[in-house]
DNA sequence: TATGGTTATGGAAACGATTCCATGGAATCG
DNA sequence: CGATTCCATGGAATCGTTTCCATAACCATA
């Protein structure tokens, strides 16, 4: 690290430290003489400023942190890429994070972002665990939930609303004649989990249809739990003719299932899941799902940040979400498939 | 950021900031009672050190930088999630940057990382452009190559060496009947994308078969170059009967175009490629693999780093991969295939 | 009791930038 | 031509830690 100073740099251009610093911060008051003396001088000495020091005196440090979830995760890993372009745009570097959803290592990125005194945080919070978000809160660093949110602490965040997406999806299956719909939901302890299982309940009732708990499966976002899930959903007294899962981790679980049962998506079984994915309209047949923008989500979740650091309280943004239909539930249903499930 | 300072701790605590500093980093010549106080004011303060500060007047600052080529690609999502928690444990916390396959963002980054004083950084390098780099290894920050490497430049480095694990594909292939072998290639400013295309070559010609230009396509490792590629090779005179791509992401595409054309995997045409995604089991067939662990990969990758952190100077690390037979190559050529082709 | 060696402590000087304040010179105006 | 304003500049204080150095207190030994 034998970085040339700001002392170097200003003795090399014949300058005071203080001018060659107005010259690197683009101050107005400075004389082209000393700036081009100054530029010069960087170039030959190839420097780059210290930002420890400069955010030492000047209280910013133009970094926001960024904690998701499990960057493994598809759509974390593109809401990461978004935030961090959005956020590159505005000259701020991301400090990304990896709760890897588990709550200890949550606490000790957010300890770590609070003392790398980062300008603000996004943060996609673990369960209902509030210890060390109250820490932020409480030393007032600017703060904004993406995706989840933890109920009755007021940070504004960005979300999405997912009544329309399901509802939509619900209509369409039942559209198709399914009257049994499988529900592979998140795990409760998640805003998350708990919203989109209250969408699919309102949207079964909507359609005139009760709510059998034989037909809800209770996963964690994680694929293992979706393969589960297709065991027992399919293995109740009257199954399920369709399965909506709640995250895409858990439809991929539920995918590897129900291919190694030999059923044919999207004739013998639909499926439709939350979440759209690139790789879901690769497959054969494309996933149906109901779709949100991840891109306007990183966005929106930058805007909001950038408020809140220069003031602002902004209200929280609920993005709408939308079904697309794709091969997974592109027919109606066929007798054929409660035959095949009797065979299993 | 209404902090509460070490002064403020120390007097608190009743004590100096000298002291209460040597409480806080576990200097041995503490008094007990001095221990007591101290602790018990962090409690009651909520106090975290402003690393800034330290980092400015030790010259370390815990903090390691990693560089990925494309977050979204689940193989650096991957290594970007194993070398995080192998140096969360060594007390280290990852600076993740995304170059996003952009060279210049690339440098944004990594003078973003020199200025924030990381201890060290991790780099999966963009192409062959060294200048950033240069500026690197120019103020010697420890620094580590990861995945690809720059020729020329002297940096330790953990890569896959990819001749057996293709070279076992090659004859896998060879011995299912298939001497018309199709190559998805990676860009040849990389070196990845070189090396594989060498241990291609040099595994047809180990099985007596001879390259034939028409047989390879120069992709990006992105998935619209695996489909361009598909459309590309199968159009040739004399298509191929087998595909191998260089990378996860340019299989994606490849599959997709596939079933576009009605192709049945693993019957049709056979499928391989380098890199070993989890969702590649679960596809239907699902698919063969040339594996190299990503896990091993990073944690050697943050144990290089620490030993030149430390002042050594370590070997470059290589590792081997190997083939994973599925679906997607489990049979033998049919005659079928030929007939098929013709008609597309 | 004087001497030496630990050991815990506080004072103060760094680390490398930013920024307030004072100064001197040039430019402008009456 | 003198007074006022403006602009570029340098000196010095400052941010919150760590760490060198000196000191004081203590115990044990001669």
């Amino acid at each position: 690290m034998n970085n040339a100073t700001l002392k170097d740099l200003a003795a090399l251009a014949g300058v005071s430290p203080a001018t060659a610093s107005r010259v690197l911060s683009g101050h107005p008051a400075t004389s082209a003489r000393a700036r081009q003396a100054v530029e010069a001088a960087v170039r030959e000495l190839d420097f780059v400023p210290n930002a420890q020091a400069r955010a030492l005196r000047s209280t910013r440090s133009d970094t926001i942190g960024l904690l998701v979830s499990d960057i493994r995760n598809p759509f974390f890993a593109d809401l990461a890429h978004t935030i961090e372009q959005a956020a590159l745009n505005l000259g701020y570097v991301t400090l990304l994070g990896n709760a890897n959803e588990n709550t200890q290592q949550h606490d000790r990125y957010i300890n770590a972002l609070i003392s790398r005194q980062v300008d603000g945080i996004i943060v996609a919070p673990q369960g209902d665990s509030s210890d060390a978000i109250k820490s932020l809160t409480s030393r007032s660093i600017p703060t904004v939930f993406v995706d989840r949110i933890i109920p009755g602490v007021d940070v504004p965040s960005v979300t999405t609303d997912s009544d329309a997406g399901i509802r939509q999806a619900v209509s369409h299956l039942v559209g198709l004649g399914h009257d049994r719909i499988g529900y592979i939901a998140g795990p409760q302890t998640v805003s998350t989990g708990r919203d989109r299982l209250s969408s699919f309940t309102a949207a079964l009732a909507a359609n005139g249809l009760t709510v059998d708990p034989d037909l809800i499966f209770y996963g964690n976002f994680q694929a293992a739990s979706g393969s589960a899930a297709v065991h027992a959903l399919l293995s109740v007294p009257h199954p399920p003719t369709a399965l909506f899962a709640a995250d895409s981790l858990m439809a991929v679980g539920a995918l590897a299932v129900v291919h190694r049962l030999g059923l044919q998506i999207g004739v013998d079984i639909a499926i439709v899941t939350f979440d759209d994915i690139e790789w879901f309209a690769l497959l054969d047949p494309p996933l149906s799902v109901v779709s949100h923008s991840v891109e306007d989500m990183g966005r929106i979740a930058v805007e909001l940040l950038v408020d809140v650091m220069n003031g602002g309280r902004p209200k929280s943004v609920c993005q709408t979400s939308e079904l697309i239909i794709r091969g997974s539930s592109a027919h109606a249903i066929l007798p054929r498939t409660a035959e095949l499930r009797g065979s299993n």
